[in-house]
DNA sequence: GCTTGACTTTGTAATTAATTTAAATTATAT
DNA sequence: ATATAATTTAAATTAATTACAAAGTCAAGC
């Protein structure tokens, strides 16, 4: 408990119980959890809790830095036709998705282990070149 | 109309009306548009034209490889507490989620470019090492 | 010790992307 | 022509997420 509570004050983050109970779960299971997971599984030991503040705790960690999400949620599935290999940049701002081309050689490392790779997902998420300046 | 018909028979697809307007709206609009955005504009010219049969062809296009798709929507939000940088691999069988540890200079080279970046997602699907390994 | 006010939690309702289903339509082969 | 298979359509459903309002919590200042 003392652990995150302190980890929750140094990143400026109220310590309240369930706030605790979530980072906690985060911490002991490496298993990258759904909202699903991490509120079935504390609801046994915290029966008032109610999902939507599953939901807005892992908001606020997320802000913080405290915690990622799996796949940038954010939007709706987007499609294209493009053969190059790249990957995306989304802006948050404008909205934009940026074509980021790229040369990785973690896929066909990931193959010689005996992978077999059938998509690739990269995205980032931040502010775009433009967005950024215009903020000056 | 043409170009595109050749394109699907190539790729063993049944070149109907519906799939080349749509395979062709993804060639003429690279703006990586939602299910909706192709829905919409291709509804002014067909307008018997179903979501499902978008979601459909798509689904379709994709199997064959000739689009794809932004961000790995497979999976519903999964969080973690882990601050080393690193991807992940989605296996489509087993559903297990593997960390992929990384050194990727790409995100530097954004932010020396002007890009802000705040997240970063790097997702693999596929089939990992032991269930592609038991298939044989 | 009590009160105030801001923050947090809760539960319900609303939203919305995506999927399912079954009927209607179209194309293909015999 | 007829039967069969594939495709398209529209409506209904599912499920994750968000919005919102009410109730609860907690610490600072009087």
């Amino acid at each position: 408990m003392e652990k995150y509570k302190k980890i929750l004050n140094e990143h400026g983050i109220k310590p309240t119980f369930q706030r605790i109970k979530i980072l906690e779960y985060l911490d002991h299971n490496k298993n990258h959890p759904t909202v699903d997971m991490i509120y079935s599984a504390l609801f046994k030991s915290i029966p008032t809790l109610s999902k939507t503040t599953v939901y807005n705790t892992l908001d606020v960690l997320r802000k913080k830095g405290l915690v990622s999400v799996l796949s940038s949620t954010e939007i709706e599935a987007r499609y294209e036709y493009n053969f190059d290999f790249h990957h995306h940049f989304i802006c948050r701002k404008c909205g934009k998705i940026i074509d980021i081309p790229i040369s990785c050689i973690l896929r066909d490392q990931l193959e010689a282990e005996g992978y077999k790779i059938e998509e690739v997902h990269g995205n980032f998420l931040g502010i775009c070149k433009d967005c950024n300046q215009s903020e000056k």
